[in-house]
RNA sequence: GGAGGAGUUCCCGAGUGGCCAAAGGGGGCAGACUGUAAAUCUGUUGUCAGUGACUUCGGUGGUUCGAAUCCACCCUCCUCCA
């Protein structure tokens, strides 16, 4: 089986422009390809991650990846499927996003040797003449069918600036840029970008009279169509210091059962025929697969120990098994405590477990408050220096969010 | 440039001088049921020193005993005309 029939078999590919074409550059490692990722946000997040896996799994067959930080076109922002505009960045944001980005590949794609090339396309965006340009490429776009793109069919009714609209246009240049520099043939990018990773063949077939291929990998989506690696508090990132290897862990490990084997399949390197046979187990075997679901990313994205710790503490608060060491800690000092005690409403809001004191009261008046493993009736429950000392005790608010918090 | 319409709490959306921390729905949170799943039912859902106070209805000023609601100016968006 050739890489492009295992990204296929495991569901990754979307839409392709030309399957066999693309089946014969990557299966025998001539493709050199570029995945474009903007730096809109401080740390990379799990949509960013299939990319990278996308590109380390081709980048394990032989072929060459061009990991293209978006540091020009995240000035102009991308309207592809989204219904407002995106705020606009400074470009200092920008540069501190970008250098983030940088360094959190360098730990998943291996740059040595030109194994792998990162560029920025701020080096070639930013210092174009608007005229030159327009006359030179703006000359090579239709704006009928640009309107008629299906990832500004949202945008057709609430409005789009002109800024945005050109992104497609800066998009399709990058393309052109990246084959003129490196001979790059490919392009991959998240089901979203179709229209726009299309419009850089169409360039480079007039401005060349080449031929470059794209490919989409299919969008994250759960059982009920909504993009996963999203919780309520914003998206799931691979910042450590924004998503602990435990809520990391943890948001794997709660995957709803008819999600877990498309998860294993699409964001795992575990041997498909090991996935199939985990697709046979029924009921609460499942929770087996989501453990394994879960170590897995957590290996890869922070490291094997990071995900032993996490599943360590996983098992100690949810089945009375493993290392109670890992568990999520708050540490308190003298200045948190009030005549040598805390009440349990302080102390769910210093360990993060409630955002708001009024969470806290309203958790503890639900019932849905326990400590060392008693359900707290009173909200003025107070507790001592000497009870948080040593182990410290474990507070849990609700089914299953915990920390234990200790004083020092 | 002209004419009309809109901006409300996490989101959608009602409210058009006091009964408004603001209906209803979605989402979230908690409880029950469970397998750390889904579905379902119940409760809850601005903040704080909590029978009270404070902040919130695009922004800034004003009218009023009292403003999400009225007035002025400004900003943003939508529709039609040019």
């Amino acid at each position: 089986m050739g890489i492009y029939e295992e990204l296929k078999a495991r569901g990754l590919i979307a839409q392709v422009s030309n399957e066999e074409e693309i089946r014969e550059l990557v299966n025998t490692g001539r493709a050199t390809f570029y995945i474009g990722f903007d730096p809109t946000a401080d740390s990379l997040h799990v949509g960013h991650f299939m990319a990278l896996c996308l590109m380390k799994r081709l980048q394990m067959a032989g072929n060459k990846p061009i990991a293209l930080i978006g540091g020009g076109t995240t000035m102009v922002g991308d309207p592809s499927g989204r219904s407002d505009m995106r705020t606009m960045m400074t470009p200092q944001t920008i540069a501190q996003n970008g250098e983030a980005f940088k360094r959190q590949m360098s730990k998943f794609i291996d740059f040595s040797e030109g194994k792998a090339i990162m560029v920025n396309n701020a080096d070639w965006l930013l210092n174009l003449n608007y005229i030159d340009f327009l006359r030179e490429y703006g000359a090579c776009f239709s704006v009928n069918n640009m309107l008629r793109a299906e990832c500004y069919k949202q945008r057709m009714e609430k409005g789009l600036s002109f800024l945005e609209f050109n992104y497609m246009i800066m998009q399709s240049y990058d393309f052109l840029e990246l084959y003129r520099r490196y001979g790059c043939n490919l392009q991959f990018g998240g089901d979203d970008q179709w229209s726009n990773m299309l419009g850089g063949t169409e360039l480079i077939r007039r401005k060349l009279g080449k031929d470059a291929h794209v490919m989409t990998i299919t969008l994250l989506l759960n059982s009920e169509g909504k993009k996963m690696g999203k919780t309520q508090s914003g998206a799931v990132w691979l910042d450590p210091q924004k998503t602990t290897p435990y809520d990391f862990y943890q948001y794997w490990r709660n995957v709803s059962d008819s999600d877990v084997l498309k998860c294993l399949r699409m964001l795992t390197f575990l041997p498909l025929e090991t996935i199939d046979e985990m697709d046979k187990w029924e009921g609460s075997k499942l929770n087996e697969a989501k453990e394994i679901l879960a170590f897995e990313l957590t290996k890869l994205v922070h490291s094997e120990e990071e995900a032993e710790k996490a599943r360590d503490a996983a098992r100690a608060l949810f089945s009375n098994g493993g290392d109670s060491a890992n568990i999520p800690t708050t540490e308190l000092s003298e200045a948190d405590m009030a005549d040598g005690k805390v009440d349990i409403i302080s102390l769910l809001v210093l360990s993060g477990l409630c955002p708001s004191k009024s969470e806290a009261k309203r958790a503890v008046q639900q019932g849905g408050v326990e400590a060392a493993g008693e359900r707290v009736q009173e909200c003025c429950k107070c507790f001592s220096c000497g009870e948080l000392s040593g182990e410290g005790i474990v507070i849990k608010r609700g089914k299953k969010n915990y920390n234990r918090v200790i004083f020092k």
